[in-house]
DNA sequence: ACAAAAGTGTTCGATATACACCCATGT
DNA sequence: ACATGGGTGTATATCGAACACTTTTGT
């Protein structure tokens, strides 16, 4: 009769200029495949987000990033065991400068997914949608910028993120117009010409943060 | 030990020209108000989509609505005993000829909600937000409406949700542009003039299910 | 010198908004 | 006759979409 709550994470960061999700050794003892999405135990006295962050801080060693609730659902018989098995899902966004690959954890594009069970694959599906959504509508792409980035980076990512491309001077007419780019007297220079840095300025952010916005 | 898993329910319904909430005589023993939203414990076996379906038939005797989750948490000791609640919260809307008043239920308008305890109140108000932002962008709003239904019925329920007046000639036009209004060869005479019946393309309305819409 | 990527404005079409009068009916 | 509410079109502003060249740097 014992009732398992999992609460099981979909983690995205951009990495080499591509979306990739956070996969975990799997800690269960008898299961098959060994990398599947984060995940955890719900642990006595404890809420939902606490776990989903505890699993964070466990598998990224981060903390304070961008979390959201996506579905929970009931099985009727997991585990095999004979009790009920609940199962809450989030996802997390993660700032590029905080995404590194640790051991028992590997970042994957969207389409090495292939190993996951098909329960862990609609998860996924499900966030990449919510994402997409967020992204296009709200600020949540400013979650997964480093620190300091330039905005060929920032154009990337959009593009990485909504599998389509953007108009170069349509964009930066747009990110100018919301006016949370601060740009910083820095250059980088990865490809020929080096590229003006910026930063995200945190309280303008947050006032449109819930606010709907076009693109 | 036993662990309460407890599905709840805000079923909105148009009443009255006034965006309305369903509240039902709550059957837990030793509670204090009478009223709150309806809810249900989870069945042995059940989806959470089940429970809500249930407690939907059981309070108000529709099936097929509009009905999606909202959030799902945990309440460390919820009626005092030793184990853990889960408590898991789904928004329904109820067409407007479907919104009867059943005994041991009532309808109350958004203002007349002070005897809802708190946590009944926060998930109320989340289900309120949510639902603005499917009428607003989405064609939800069109769920909410009895079969046959005039022009100005459509835009006073847009006016009862959004809670601000929308111009006359432009409601109509974009509601004329989406393509889903079926004018019929009847009219209603409640006020000094007929207003011209309309039912929905209810063919064209799935096709615009999944779409983002302005207003 | 040339290749590669950064940076920068304008035009045009579509969509949203503002706005005022006539018509049918009941009293 | 008049008060009430239903019905209709146009002009303007705003926003999104399309589009090409110059500049800086490394090779």
């Amino acid at each position: 009769m014992a009732i398992k709550v999992t609460v099981q994470l979909v983690v995205f960061a951009i990495r080499d200029s591509a979306l990739q999700v956070l996969l975990a050794k799997r800690q269960g003892k008898t299961l098959k495949n060994g990398m599947g999405i984060p995940g955890t135990l719900l642990h006595q006295g404890e809420s939902f987000e606490d776990a989903a962050k505890r699993t964070l801080k466990s598998s990224v060693g981060a903390d304070e990033i961008h979390l959201e609730q996506l579905h929970c659902s009931v099985n009727a018989r997991r585990n095999g065991g004979g009790g009920r098995g609940f199962s809450v899902a989030y996802f997390a966004l993660l700032p590029a400068d905080k995404a590194r690959a640790m051991s028992s954890t590997s970042w994957r594009g969207l389409r090495n997914l292939s190993t996951l069970g098909s329960t862990q694959q609609r998860i996924v599906d499900h966030a990449v949608r919510r994402l997409r959504k967020r992204v296009e509508h709200n600020t949540a792409g400013f979650r997964l910028l480093a620190r300091k980035f330039t905005l060929p980076e920032l154009q990337q990512m959009y593009e990485a993120i909504l599998d389509r491309d953007l108009d170069k001077r349509n964009f930066r007419k747009k990110m100018s117009s919301l006016g949370v780019l601060r740009a910083l007297p820095e250059w980088r220079r990865t490809g020929r010409k080096p590229a003006r840095l910026y930063t995200v300025a945190a309280s303008r952010l947050e006032k449109l943060e819930h606010k709907e916005i076009a693109l």
